[in-house]
RNA sequence: GGGCCUUUAGCUCAGCGGUAGAGCAUCGGACUUUUAAUCCGCAGGUCGUGGGUUCGAUCCCCACAGGGCCCA
């Protein structure tokens, strides 16, 4: 039907012209919303004003009303009976409405929980209370009155004055079942802080594990810094990079994969402790915990070796758990897992007396791609096609170690085509000094006895460049020249840490999957 | 990349080869101490999108898209 069909349709028949149009569905609801903060202006009332002095938040009533009430079960106060407080101005979203005729009663939520609040058209005055019936679900108001309890017992701030301070033109998703459907949650995450606890409490709770994480490296004497995003070689890790282009420049640039050759350059300057905590991007699929964007804490400290790092670990590890929940036992979660005591030290296992354990493999005795793929195959481990000598047992270790690590472990000692950027043990050609932390059958932090040897370094990297080249592997570390000018000036003795944030964040919240913790995951085109 | 599940009103969910249902929210009415308030009444839907089968498809089949889980 073309415009002027529907026009010519609309002319014909009068009774759906104009205001007697019925809009469908949401725009409905829109349009009810809009027409309410219309009369709210006509009445003189501003539905978006600038500013509300807030004198207590929902929390902060609430405790001095219990404080009042208590005086005066002691007989302080004018009236015993009925104990009210000062007059307090509070502000929050409108979660739900009961309305009666001439009173109502609204919860009210602000970022620090929720109270009641109780209007009645005698207390307010006629016009006042008019704006009680404009008031919807959703809408952010301020309200002023004193606090009393009432005879339900709710503690609630008796109404003198309702001011709307935001009108809200689009429905909360619903007040007792909230948000389940899983795409909203993601996509529009502030509906799924209004609507469920466990959203804000998540997200209250990567706030403090970035907060006493810092606090943990600041007191051990540790610098803070800040290393670029976009970078002309994408090193320091074993992952495919995005590409992006700086237009003046006429250059192709990366966003980083890893932070670590740029701490590393800041060892060689003499910062002797820096950490950096920041985010990384990988071009890579999504899946429960992994996400192209995410966030690590790296840690370099001259003078150090991965035994110090690994004690470091366990105590930064068990000190956010308790500053963040108050035990370094985090307890079971019904379905995910069973109870996870973090409590220092963490049992160090070797890591080919462990894949011997687990599988009768031994990588030193299989030390080439044939002799440990038919190894693999005899013991049905899925063998990737063209795969290098240590992707392949990167395989072994996650599908046959990993899962059984669900209290926290090391693994300790790997094998050097793994690890380009770990020192070899003094007594070895093939291990380096290098472990990883495993909780919940996870890996949560990577870390090893820096290499600081310059020759072997740029030995490693040219193996890693080759490594792509016939194996195809897109992921093989990159050659980074800068880097090794830095260290060709000397690099003290270092032990480096990486650790996943959201993975830490997701291990003390009990959730399964990292979209529970960042609050924006990243999703498809819609 | 493969398999399975899923997509119905603003939200939460039923449903069925014969043309759409509930609760909450909305709208109208009653109600001055409720708290999933209550009571009465109304309205609200391209049943994810596109094909196919059929007299007839929201339902069966295929493809695609979004979401979830498992495997690679």
């Amino acid at each position: 039907m073309t415009n002027q069909d529907q026009q010519e349709q609309s002319a014909n028949s009068p009774e759906e012209s104009n205001e007697e149009v019925s809009a469908a569905g949401e725009q409905k609801l829109i349009e009810d919303r809009l027409a309410k903060a219309a009369q709210l202006r006509d009445k003189g009332f501003d539905p978006y004003p600038p500013r509300f002095d807030r004198t207590h938040t929902s929390a902060e009533a609430t405790k001095l009303f219990e404080y009042v009430e208590v005086m005066a079960s002691n007989g302080v106060g004018d009236d015993a009976e009925h104990p009210r407080t000062e007059t307090v101005r509070i502000a929050g979203r409108v979660m739900a409405r009961r309305g009666m005729g001439k009173a109502a009663f609204i919860d009210l939520k602000d970022g620090y929980g929720s109270i009641q609040a109780f209007a009645r058209q005698n207390t307010m005055g006629d016009e006042a209370y008019e704006i009680v019936n404009l008031l919807d679900i959703g809408d952010i108001i301020g309200v002023e009155g004193s606090v009393i309890r009432t005879r339900r017992g709710e503690i609630s701030v008796e109404a003198q004055q309702v001011t709307v301070l935001t009108k809200a033109i689009r429905p909360l998703p619903d007040k007792w079942h909230g948000l389940q459907d899983q795409e909203i949650r993601f996509r529009q995450r502030y509906l799924d802080l209004i609507s469920n606890d466990k959203a804000m409490k998540n997200a209250l709770l990567r706030s403090m594990v970035v907060q006493s994480m810092r606090s943990f490296m600041h007191d051990r004497g540790f610098i803070e810094v800040e290393t670029p995003i976009l970078v002309p070689v994408a090193a320091g890790a074993q992952a495919t990079p995005f590409e992006t282009h700086h237009n003046q420049l006429d250059r192709d640039l990366y966003l980083r994969i890893a932070t670590e050759l740029y701490l590393k350059k800041l060892i060689v300057g003499g910062i002797e402790r820096v950490f950096e905590i920041g985010r990384l991007f990988r071009n890579e699929g999504l899946d429960h915990d992994h996400n192209p964007e995410f966030t690590t804490i790296e840690s370099y400290q001259a003078y150090a070796d991965y035994n110090d790092v690994m004690s470091m670990v366990e105590n930064m590890v068990s000190y956010i758990a308790k500053e963040t929940t108050g035990s370094m036992v985090l307890p079971a979660v019904e379905g995910v897992r069973p109870e996870i005591d973090l409590t220092p030290p963490w049992p160090r296992l070797d890591l080919r007396a462990e894949i011997k354990k687990q599988t009768g493999i031994d990588f030193v005795e299989t030390r080439d791609v044939e002799s440990l793929s038919a190894a693999m195959r005899e013991r049905n481990i899925h063998v990737e096609a063209g795969s290098a000598w240590g992707r392949l047992l990167d395989k072994v270790i996650s599908s046959e170690v990993e899962p059984n690590l669900v209290q926290p472990h090391f693994l300790v000692d790997y094998p050097v085509e793994m690890s380009p950027l770990a020192k070899r043990k003094p007594d070895s050609d093939e291990i380096v000094e290098r472990f990883e932390g495993f909780v919940m059958g996870t890996e949560l932090c990577n870390a090893f006895t820096e290499l600081n040897d310059p020759v072997d370094q740029r030995d490693r990297f040219e193996q890693q460049e080759k490594q792509r080249l016939d194996f195809g592997d897109d992921e093989a570390d990159r050659l980074d020249e800068d880097f090794l000018v830095a260290i060709e000036h000397g690099m003290p003795p270092t032990g480096g840490l990486g650790l996943g944030i959201d993975r830490l964040t997701m291990l003390i919240a009990g959730e399964e999957s990292i979209r529970e913790i960042l609050l924006f995951p990243a999703m498809r085109n819609t």
